[in-house]
DNA sequence: TTCTAATGTAAGCAGTGTAAACATTAATGT
DNA sequence: ACATTAATGTTTACACTGCTTACATTAGAA
């Protein structure tokens, strides 16, 4: 015996649409199936949401929040090069294994973050994340930390976007599937360690 | 007097989808209102477009070339690193002023290029483009050149990525919109030259 | 307990991608 | 020159979408 109210459909379907979004790609996904995954006639979604777009901001804020864990650091001692490489990686590993919510958080879905306080909020703090620990790296300006902080995170975004684009699968080691655009990219795929040592020195050393 | 067959409709779909989305978007774009614009009947395009996608894979290799002259330099001489700069910086004004059609050509929505073999070519040959500068500006080898140039490519298409989400109009001086994510990107955009110049002399000289 | 706001449903509109069956014409082979 | 075929166009229709409007139920505040 269901009752008429759901009591906690909002957060079924964020957490529903974070499944689906991620599994076949936020493109697939439609108001209408949601709905029905939750056992709601098909317009219920819109008492929580008042468009796609803003169902898509609270995918992509949830991704976010994951992203901040993902490459949290602990900054209450100083941050070692090492660590910043650790970051990257885990940034990257981050991009390459959420793609499709990954593209939520970076694409054009979503046009406005001020529109979606909370989403703005959450992506804020993924940044303050990164340039937190590179605020401990060294006893560096604020211009000097924004510039380091900068040119990491747009090399790492970079990367995500390149590494997909040369299609390279990234679980397990990375493995060329097809020698597409940018196949060069798969030899730094195979040794992105190594890589991002190299480019990260050339970053912080000066 | 128009007559039963149009005689140019392919390219005339091509280049009006083109239009159409880097004005609007390529989620705005639908078949019919294209096959409308033609003057020809909304099934039309399906004899020259097996689906949606094979025409987002002909707009985004619309852009592929015009990325590639955009960025082209004169490889005959030996290029400096001043050649370099403009280079990158001529990639990332592509990016920003046509950041719809940047988007088919990165974003998803041409799911394997491989499937699209004009589309594969144009796009390969915008990295040959790219590579072929680097191997003409010092006496690297095979792998360092690779190395070279998938960190510089990165790098400007993640610059690219996050300028946008920093809520940065590209063309007249780089404004700040809005203080959203990233907002220090902002510090960036407004000294791009020197700071690709600070970063590209940290890849090139080593 | 009553009233109101929150949350659900039903029905329907306008628009979409695309498949199937058919019409017209350009190109081709004899 | 003419018949045949392949290319290119039209019509109709299906299943699906986001979203609006009008109405139903119920939880919580007065």
């Amino acid at each position: 015996m269901k009752s008429y109210h759901h009591g906690n459909l909002k957060q079924e379907l964020i957490d529903c649409a974070c499944k689906l979004c991620e599994r076949d790609g936020y493109t697939k996904l439609s108001i209408r199936t949601l709905a029905k995954e939750s056992g709601v006639s098909q317009t219920a979604p819109y008492r929580h949401f008042e468009t796609k777009e803003a169902l898509y901001a609270s995918v992509a804020q949830d991704g976010f929040n994951k992203l901040s864990k993902a490459i949290h650091v602990n900054v209450d001692k100083k941050v070692t090069k090492k660590q910043i490489i650790d970051m990257a990686i885990k940034y990257i590993e981050f991009g390459l294994k959420n793609a499709n919510t990954y593209d939520l958080m970076f694409g054009t879905a979503v046009g406005n973050f001020a529109e979606y306080p909370e989403l703005l909020e959450s992506a804020n703090s993924s940044y303050e994340n990164f340039r937190s620990s590179f605020s401990q790296l060294a006893n560096d300006s604020d211009e000097v930390i924004a510039f380091k902080c900068i040119t990491l995170w747009s090399m790492v975004h970079g990367l995500v976007g390149i590494l997909r684009k040369a299609q390279v699968v990234a679980d397990e080691p990375m493995i060329n599937l097809e020698a597409g655009p940018m196949s060069s990219a798969i030899l730094i795929a195979g040794n992105l360690e190594d890589h991002l040592d190299k480019v990260i020195s050339g970053i912080v050393e000066n």
